[in-house]
DNA sequence: AGGGGGCCTGAGCCGGCGCTGAGCCAAACG
DNA sequence: CGTTTGGCTCAGCGCCGGCTCAGGCCCCCT
């Protein structure tokens, strides 16, 4: 479970760190508000535990601005105020948690642990042509009820047909996208990947979903086959 | 937003019908604990307050019923304890949130809307996957009713790999994750350490729960292999 | 009918991925 | 101060996945 910690008191943020990792998470710090929503952009944490006043930029902002670019991820708001409205406007601002200092550690790993069991991860949509599905944030393929084992290269040429089903999708196109952007070699292997794909998902159920259209390229049947 | 109130004190719980109503929500009242839990059975509210010293069955009681039903409506619980334990254990028991009497009732209408923001939680305190559980609060791990002792180490990297269940894990996920966000290591004590983990948790059962998704990474089976 | 080009496929090589056992080191422990 | 435990590195091995190639098939064109 990886962490970020917003604090600009440095003993407290060591302090957290300290107990936090020896729970087990994986902490980083940042020492400013500017700082954080940095980390907080360009990482994914399970959770971001963030004080409110903050030099540079406030809790508030923050949330604020990861809010505005759909990032969910829960954040837990420490503060040393003890107005009420406060905490309603964290709360209404999109924090998952409130907890006024001083706070014990004991219901801090509580909460923590309250708001990671939420943990919101939606999930990209499962891709589905007739009775054949594929589901790329489990990387699994199915006919039916039956899972198909597939190797990455192959994984990812039935992905791409399947996002594009229905069209005829040419070997150029497939090439830059399946393979890399400018691979020189030879383009016989798209024909050999979609014979490796023919025999998986296709001639152990009878069905011919995957279809050459010659001069073209290769389209797949939007009901499956 | 249809609320149930599970509060013995009348006075108390017909302040918190009336406030709540003026807010628009639709309001039921249960003054013991069997009444409660009954119409938390019977009905489907989008959330429930409840108070903790109840005659006849107490709310960690009540919250706990509904868990083991897989009824994961949201629990605001109220409390005239003052012990942080208390609060620890009311959330590591599936309570969603928790307000210590006495409590404003601008806090209350916050949190509540905080947690009706969340709508229902996708997981529960233990995470499951078929007969293989993991409770990150004691730190226990079974399969079946068997103890399994893990490292620290081993538990953090079941633990992620069980708040993801059914998704393929990239290593740099991982890495990530269990170990520092910047570790420079060797990528290969990922292996080593599934290795361990499949030594502890599948081999002695006969079960494969933690599967190799060749070329993107790890994979844990929802249903414990 | 014949030819040609696009497509398919079986064989096979090669690099490297993933797994494991051995072993080192530091910290915890008695 | 030795022992134990957990974390990690390393080297080696088996095998899988990626790719190439050559030969043959099939479709289409003339």
């Amino acid at each position: 479970m990886r962490l970020l910690i917003i604090e600009d008191e440095s003993r407290m943020a060591t302090a957290l760190q300290r107990g936090l990792v020896a729970e087990g998470f994986t902490v980083e710090v940042a020492l400013n508000g500017p700082d954080g929503l940095h980390l907080a952009r360009e990482n994914t944490y399970d959770a971001i535990v963030c004080d409110i006043m903050l030099p540079g930029l406030s809790g508030y902002r923050i949330i604020e601005a990861l809010r505005a670019e759909q990032n969910w991820v829960p954040v837990l708001v420490l503060s040393a105020k003890d107005g009420e409205y406060d905490e309603a406007d964290a709360l209404d601002l999109g924090a998952d948690d409130y907890l006024i200092k001083p706070f014990s550690f004991v219901v801090l790993l509580a909460r923590l642990r309250a708001v990671l069991r939420r943990g919101v991860r939606p999930r990209p949509a499962i891709l589905a042509c007739g009775d054949l599905t594929l589901d790329p944030a489990a990387r699994a393929v199915r006919r039916g009820d039956a899972e198909i084992e597939l190797t990455p290269r192959e994984f990812s040429l039935l992905e791409y047909l399947m996002r594009r089903a229905g069209d005829a999708v040419s070997k150029a196109d497939i090439l830059h996208h399946v393979w890399d952007a400018h691979y020189e070699g030879d383009a016989n292997v798209i024909e050999v990947y979609v014979g490796y794909l023919r025999r998986k998902i296709d001639i152990p159920f009878g069905r011919h979903a995957v279809q050459t259209v010659r001069g073209a390229g290769y389209r797949l049947a939007t009901d499956g086959g």
